[in-house]
DNA sequence: TCTGCAGATTAGTATAGTCTAATCCGCACC
DNA sequence: GGTGCGGATTAGACTATACTAATCTGCAGA
């Protein structure tokens, strides 16, 4: 009965492995996820997501609210965490071994988390000794399905005159990482809010412990979110 | 016009990479590859070849002889090769910089060699000094296509007398592998044919300069590819 | 309360791949 | 030179995924 449940689990397509973890970027914040905005992430059109939602609740990967939305079920969960374990720690090892740039190894890692084994992974976690964050700052989920969730905020809602860690960069577009690499903005980084400009304006800030200024837009400065450093 | 030719190569499908795969292997040494024959390579049953023959001659990457069998054309053949040398590549960078065994990396190898970019591929040969072979002796065909041909003879098949290095092992299978292993028979090993037993016995042979000696049957000795040495 | 629009869903079609069952073809043997 | 058997092919069906076009729903604004 138990082995019967247990054994019955067949492996996941591609296809699904990506929309669960649409689903999980796309609901992390609470609540549930739109088929458009589903639809958007993945680049198809509604009507895939409809169907595909159909199948996901009916193998109980997520749970489907007619005309509002979906939500992984802890199932769902589990198996979008391990897509986005796979994701990170090959990112990561794909900069520290293969020199690969931060800016161009997501779709590297996009294409390889679905046909990598769970063997494959570990061994790259081993030889990066098994590291907590990617390049970009993100928390790497534990193989047994832990995420760090850390209170951050963003650049751009920082109090003027705090002390920050860059601790997460919130975006995958090539052009803005490698605009943040080339003004020191990358994860680790100390800076203080020197002051911001009102009407969504940009803030300027001073490298720790350089005292470098950087004006950043709003735009960006919502991408850059920082931890307040006590002291 | 050029252009237009050489845009309008869709990427090719896992399943047709795997194709083109089986069809260079069991055509390689001559001839047409028959249906049934690729079929059990890819355990898949032959109408479903019959299919796909269908679709990949009209592609123009096989050449279809009905109820002979198939051949690679020119496009086939890049295509093969290109999907070897990934593979081969992968098995390469997986022994030397992730730890698996030369009996473990085939399965890894078969799921990635569909994933990675020709960019990873290429840091990988780099990483590895743009090796010549992968851990079983296979030559790794060239970034533009060529392969070495070289003239095996297998260790079955050598005269007893001989000096001969072990280049290639021609099997995949675990077992048989990790046997190789404990043996000693890996490539580069050099090795004197001390004597063949009648009626499809058993060669024995001479370990060099060691003069340890080994017994190896037939079917094994068929799997052993090597070149006779000068001197 | 009605109405309309945006977003979601259903209906119907297409493609790539697979399968089983049925049929066909070519060659080896008598 | 016929005949049969084994391998190859065709026929027909199924699954997963996607699409477009048509329809439905729920809420926001009049």
């Amino acid at each position: 009965m138990h082995a019967t449940l247990r054994d019955a689990t067949p492996p996941l397509t591609r296809s699904v492995e990506d929309y669960l973890k649409a689903i999980y970027h796309l609901s992390s914040q609470g609540g549930f996820a739109a088929t458009s905005d589903i639809a958007a992430m993945l680049q198809v059109a509604p009507p895939s997501v409809s169907g595909m939602v159909k199948r996901l609740s009916e193998t109980g990967l997520i749970e489907h609210v007619p005309y509002r939305g979906v939500q992984l079920t802890a199932q769902g969960r589990r198996a979008a965490l391990r897509m986005i374990r796979r994701h990170r720690i090959l990112e990561l090892y794909l900069t520290q071994h293969l020199g690969y740039d931060w800016d161009g190894v997501h779709a590297e890692a996009e294409r390889l988390e679905h046909a990598v084994s769970d063997d494959l992974i570990e061994r790259m976690a081993s030889a990066l000794g098994h590291p907590q964050y990617d390049p970009h700052g993100d928390p790497i989920p534990t193989a047994s399905g832990d995420i760090e969730e850390a209170e951050l905020v963003p650049l751009a809602e920082a109090r003027v005159g705090t002390k920050l860690e860059l601790r997460q960069v919130g975006t995958q577009d090539a052009p803005r990482l490698r605009y943040f690499a080339e003004q020191g903005l990358t994860p680790g980084v100390l800076l203080m809010v020197s002051e911001r400009q009102p009407f969504n304006g940009p803030t300027t800030i001073a490298l720790v412990p350089s005292g470098d200024p950087r004006v950043v837009g709003r735009e960006l400065a919502q991408l850059l979110l920082c931890q307040e450093i006590g002291s």
